[in-house]
DNA sequence: CTCGTGACTCCCG
DNA sequence: TCGGGAGCCACGA
């Protein structure tokens, strides 16, 4: 397939570990586009329910939700708190705890910069 | 094929 | 502190 980004992002985003959330633009950077974060957010609108993505765990860079209809705003955020997710008072969410870096798992191999 | 839009992010004034 | 513009690319019509 040519649209690599599209199945980067899905394999993606179907790693993300139960309990955690990561960012468009983390999952774009990793698709190999950091200016990507937007394709990400379409993609998500349209493979979401098709390839079953559990795109309530991806937020913006913020670490909340950027719906702009309250009523998904709160749906997002209710799914997140089923697993365990807390929000601030801001309706944020503690990246210190629950911010998951698709490149992480790796035995600790990080390319210092 | 072309056109419009978007659940983003960064930079500048 | 906050608003506006630019950049990127895929999907739907």
């Amino acid at each position: 397939m040519s649209d690599i980004f599209t199945a980067r992002v899905v394999a993606i985003i179907r790693k993300i570990p139960f309990g955690k959330v990561t960012t468009y633009g983390m999952i774009a950077a990793e698709a190999g586009n950091r200016c990507g974060a937007r394709q990400v957010s379409r993609i998500l609108h349209s493979c979401s329910e098709k390839y079953d993505l559990p795109w309530h765990r991806v937020v913006n860079r913020n670490g909340e939700v950027s719906f702009r209809s309250s009523m998904h705003h709160h749906f997002q955020r209710n799914l997140l708190a089923g697993e365990g997710v807390v929000f601030s008072v801001q309706g944020k969410i503690d990246f210190e705890h629950y911010l998951w870096r698709p490149d992480e798992p790796v035995t600790g191999s990080i390319p210092n910069s």
